[in-house]
RNA sequence: GGGCGGUUAGCUCAGUUGGCUAGAGCGCCUGCCUUACAAGCAGGAAGUCACAGGUUCAAGUCCUGUACCGCCCA
């Protein structure tokens, strides 16, 4: 059967294999009560978007993921993966748009909303099933019957819950704010959903004439100046504003102002938030400031508050698409209406802004144009500038105490903060605070914490249709009888009373009746995060499901920083507050995968790379051995793109990076491979630990010295490390060498069974290693090896559990008994000799096949090592006689080489010249070593002040080095009688 | 404006609490189709650790500052 096993790897086959075996097995599922001494492993998955197919960041994040999750599947936990996807309310809401527009020429408002939604639907099926299968084809572990969706009926039935839970204790409220509002999308958006990007702007200098000119030492003012980076919202203006301390203040506070184009009366007033203008200060605000602040209340936050703070008339000027509207909250339209406003109705802010700089120039009331360069708030998902916007919206109240949450967590500030023990906020400040909550890399607990601490309330409405419809019902008659409901008292714009009514969940006959009561439900839709910040329990079934108590609280989140905010907190927050404890204890936070230039990838710069190209192009093995070996604790990766051209004749983006991971799969092949070929028979009876040699004891060592490395990086997130070490591990200890040395032993009747028992076990226990890493070729391996040699024991030295399947095999028990630094420096003594002879070889280019003698001299102990392990020397450095012994001359016409205290001999090959520039050169790296340590012991301080053992550690340097430095001069010497 | 990263070989990156001649992969040079593997084997060359100070017997590593690149927040 060895005979069929292709001399290439073809990670093709060896995918369909594994999953083959994976299925058959069921070994993804977890069952709440399955019988496990160590309990269980719990990750969610970050909810992809049902927006787009998967991108290599998730590719990566999934990979680290679905190593942690087969590693603790082999330690013996019961470990869940729970899969699904997010709906993503606005983002897939906009690219359905996009498309319906694009292929039936139709709006989202040419649709009834459930004809509408029914599109967005059959797109998220569509997705999520790409999605689904990018993940099954990375050879995710998830367990996938247990794929949730943040909108089907289990995740619904959590949001309404919560929600419910909110309305009743408080914590949710109507309230009308200054919004983030994206004029294109017609959606409010959260503080963390706005992009700041620089822009190239303008300051533009607006004269607003005084209704009666003031006199100010001895000069007429006439008019006030004030300085606007969006004059369109002049329109709105109820006060000028100046600070107290302005000089002028007192000749002008009091004073009324004509409004231009408008021609609204408003007051000039003070207030200590406008700066002093100061044209050599180094605030921008200084610099470019008159002194005069337009205050536009419905159109600034800070404006908003200066309005708050003096009372003034709030004047929205605009319709919800950013347009000039009359329609939307201008108060005093009937008053002022006039011919130059009424031009300005239904045009663009942008369009507006133009032309009311234009009605300035003309009226000679522009005094100035500065360009100025700032940030200005983008939407991130339409990427046009957020228009803040006076509008009502349901909020979530986060640092308002409650009182329903005092028995469980306490009450009071969390030290150092301002934030309340029981509060929102509060609920996932503390846990970090005490240690309980843990972010890796450390650094980013500061991130979270920062948020948390400057945290407002948050906006949970939003103007879509695709979502969970907010559960509110209102109208102004007081709800009388009705049970399952909670309700609050509140007003509509004409200042009429309104009752809303937020409904329990599974009551469809109490919302039929409200409905039949002339109750209205909220059009709206709730905030995307909502039902994300649930996900860690509404996918276990909460609030009714005993599968809470097996898998909640799970272990870790694994993600990416940009999301620590906008997600992770509402986890914990939700996590707390719904069920009384955090959703995990850990927080990984992995990088960001740019291209070769640093630049994000992205549709648009055509620089991506879709995991399932890479998977076509390398492998899916080797597509996550290169993404883990990438993984260190810094914030981005760089992943050079190239295209290439697929065997199917697609060209597509893909890196050559990946070349890493699947030269190391076909190397990893070959020598499985070439050890099965070699361990057909093999007995574990006919394993004696007596018989063992040398290179035996050796491997061993370096097997277990690489299980505990592996084991403890693991455990530490850290994914390069183990990738390294088992790297290092098999392809250069035991590929180059105990493969090598083993050749010849399986010819050897007596030694063969040594040899195999060992091979056979070091291979095994490396396949297991390797396995959350590499799962599909390893598990391929596995199964073959299972036929081969079913049983991979050493008795008497480790004795792991066979298993039918890899994917549930034992992880690899420490072995610290079996390392050895003794064998292992005197390999290193053969290993360094065997190297200088191969560079003597290769320097006088004299064929691999030429036998040559050789003999070495030095210490009684490291002759004595050579002398019992010159086999092992002989055969990889190609010699047919060698002999190693104290005191030996060099023979004449012999090449000359020194390894750490030994001189080695290489007979009959002489070439003056060139041994003299071997000898020189060798010199020179002597010579150059021996400088700083020869410099530190010279040093009395180093000699007095160093630690004692790093001292000695120079000297034995210095006694080798000047040793070594010795016999090469000599040598040389020699050369040139 | 506040905060957090980064700058080490031609490229992509490691480098633990300061302590052997600063490492790996790719690329490059030389020689090999050696019956596991040319996606391989053997060997080699290649670094002013961004810059300037400081602490120390000793700094890629700790401190201060500067420059450039990037991210987050306001």
């Amino acid at each position: 059967m060895t005979e069929q096993l292709s001399t290439v790897y073809d990670p093709r086959a060896i995918e369909k294999q594994a999953d083959e075996i994976w299925n058959r097995g069921r070994y993804f599922h977890a069952e709440p009560d399955a019988p496990t001494e160590k309990g269980a492993y719990t990750i969610v998955i970050p909810p992809p978007n049902v927006t787009a197919p998967l991108h290599l960041g998730h590719a990566l994040n999934n990979t680290l993921q679905d190593i942690l999750i087969r590693y603790h599947r082999m330690q013996g936990f019961n470990t869940l993966w729970m899969p699904g996807t997010d709906h993503a309310g606005i983002a897939t809401q906009t690219v359905v748009e996009k498309r319906l527009l694009a292929e039936q020429g139709k709006r989202r408002t040419d649709f009834k909303r459930d004809e509408f939604v029914a599109h967005v639907q059959a797109w998220k099926d569509e997705y999520e099933a790409r999605i689904i299968r990018q993940l099954k084809t990375m050879g995710c572990s998830c367990d996938w019957p247990r794929t949730r969706f943040t909108m089907d009926e289990v995740c619904v039935r959590a949001v309404r819950e919560t929600f419910f839970r909110l309305f009743r204790d408080g914590l949710i409220y109507r309230g009308k704010r200054l919004v983030n509002w994206d004029p294109a999308t017609q959606t409010v958006l959260a503080d963390d959903e706005v992009e700041h990007e620089t822009v190239q702007g303008h300051f533009w200098y607006l004269r607003y004439p005084l209704v009666q000119p003031v006199d100010i030492n001895g000069q007429t003012i006439e008019h006030v100046t004030v300085a606007t980076t969006r004059p369109e919202t002049m329109l709105g203006d109820t006060a000028v504003a100046m600070n107290p301390a302005d000089p002028r203040a007192i000749s002008l506070v009091g004073k009324m102002v004509r409004l231009p184009i408008v021609g609204r009366l408003i007051p000039i007033i003070a207030d200590e938030h406008v700066v002093l203008p100061d044209p050599n200060s180094e605030d921008e605000k200084a610099r470019y400031g008159t002194g005069f602040l337009k205050v536009t209340p419905a159109h600034d936050p800070y404006d908003w508050e200066i309005g708050q703070r003096h009372n003034l008339p709030v004047i929205n000027v605009m319709a919800p698409d950013g347009s000039i509207s009359e329609r939307y909250g201008w108060e005093d339209w009937d008053e002022i209406a006039n011919p130059d406003v009424e031009n300005l109705l239904g045009m663009d802010r942008f369009e507006a802004r133009e032309a009311i700089v234009e009605w300035f120039r003309t009226e000679r009331l522009l005094a100035e144009i500065r360009e100025y360069t700032h940030e200005v708030g983008h939407s991130y998902r339409s990427h046009v500038p957020i228009e803040p916007y006076l509008s009502d919206q349901w909020y979530i109240a986060v640092k308002k105490l409650n009182k329903y949450l005092v028995d469980k967590f306490g009450s009071g500030l969390i030290e150092g903060t301002d934030v309340p023990v029981n509060s929102l906020a509060g609920l996932a400040l503390k846990p970090l605070v005490d240690g309980r909550l843990k972010f890796t890399p450390e650094r980013y607990s500061k991130t979270y914490q920062t948020w948390l601490e400057n945290l407002r309330d948050w906006p949970i409405s939003r103007q879509l249709w695709w979502g969970h419809q907010i559960p509110i019902w209102s109208g102004s008659n007081k709800p009388k009888g009705i049970p399952q409901i909670s309700w609050q008292e509140g007003s509509n714009e004409k200042g009429e009373t309104i009752y809303y009514i937020c409904v329990h969940p599974n009551c469809e006959i109490i919302e039929r009746r409200l409905e039949d009561e002339g109750y209205k439900r909220d059009p709206d839709v709730l905030d995307t995060w909502f039902s994300s910040a649930l996900w860690p329990f509404s996918t276990l079934g909460w609030p009714d499901s005993s599968e809470l108590k097996a898998f909640y609280p799970g272990d870790v989140l694994c993600t990416a920083r940009e999301i620590i905010t906008l997600w992770v907190s509402r986890m914990v927050m939700m996590g707390q507050y719904c069920i009384g404890d955090i959703p995990f204890r850990d927080v990984y936070i992995h990088a960001m995968i740019q291209d070769g230039q640093g630049r994000k990838m992205s549709k648009s710069l055509g620089n991506g790379i879709d995991p399932l190209v890479a998977i076509d192009s390398h492998g899916a093995d080797a597509m996550r051995f290169t993404l883990a070996a990438m993984t260190t604790d810094t914030q981005d990766v760089r992943m050079p793109v190239e295209p290439m051209e697929l065997p199917d004749g697609r060209t597509v983006n893909t890196s050559p990076k990946f070349d890493n991971g699947r030269n190391f799969c076909n190397k990893l092949w070959n020598a499985s491979r070439f050890a099965m070929m070699n361990l057909e028979g093999t007995d574990p009876d006919q394993f004696d630990p007596d018989r063992m040699k040398t290179v035996d004891h050796w491997i061993l060592s370096r097997l277990a010295a690489t299980i505990r490395e592996v084991t403890d990086a693991i455990e530490q997130y850290k994914f390069n490390e183990p990738i390294n070490a088992l790297y290092r591990f098999f392809w250069n200890d035991f590929c180059d060498w105990y493969l090598e040395w083993a050749k010849p032993r399986m010819r050897d009747e007596k030694d063969k069974p040594i040899a195999q028992n060992i091979l056979a076990f070091v291979l095994d226990q490396t396949l297991r290693m390797l396995h959350p890493f590499i799962p599909f070729i390893t598990e391929g391996i596995f199964s073959k090896l299972n036929e081969i040699a079913p049983v991979r024991t050493l008795r008497g030295v480790c004795e792991p559990a066979s298993t039918e399947a890899l994917i549930i095999a034992p992880w690899p028990i420490r072995i610290e008994e079996r390392i050895n630094p003794q064998i292992e420096k005197e390999m290193e003594l053969v290993q360094g000799v065997i190297r200088q002879i191969r560079e003597i070889r290769n320097q006088y280019t004299i064929s691999p096949k030429n036998q040559l003698t050789a003999s070495v001299t030095g210490s009684e102990q490291s002759c004595t090592v050579l002398q019992a392990d010159m086999d092992l020397i002989c055969q990889l450095a190609g010699l047919d006689q060698c002999t190693a012994a104290p005191g030996l001359d060099k023979p004449k016409n012999a090449a000359a080489a020194v390894v750490e205290d030994v001189q080695v001999f290489v007979h009959d090959v002489i070439d003056p010249q060139a041994e003299r520039e071997r000898l020189e050169k060798r010199k020179q790296q002597i010579e150059s070593a021996l400088i700083p340590v020869q410099g530190k012991l010279r040093n009395e301080n180093f000699v007095n002040r160093a630690k004692p053992e790093v001292v000695e550690q120079a000297r034995e340097k210095f006694k080798e080095l000047s040793e070594q430095l010795q016999a090469v001069e000599t040598h040389l010497a020699e050369l040139e009688s």
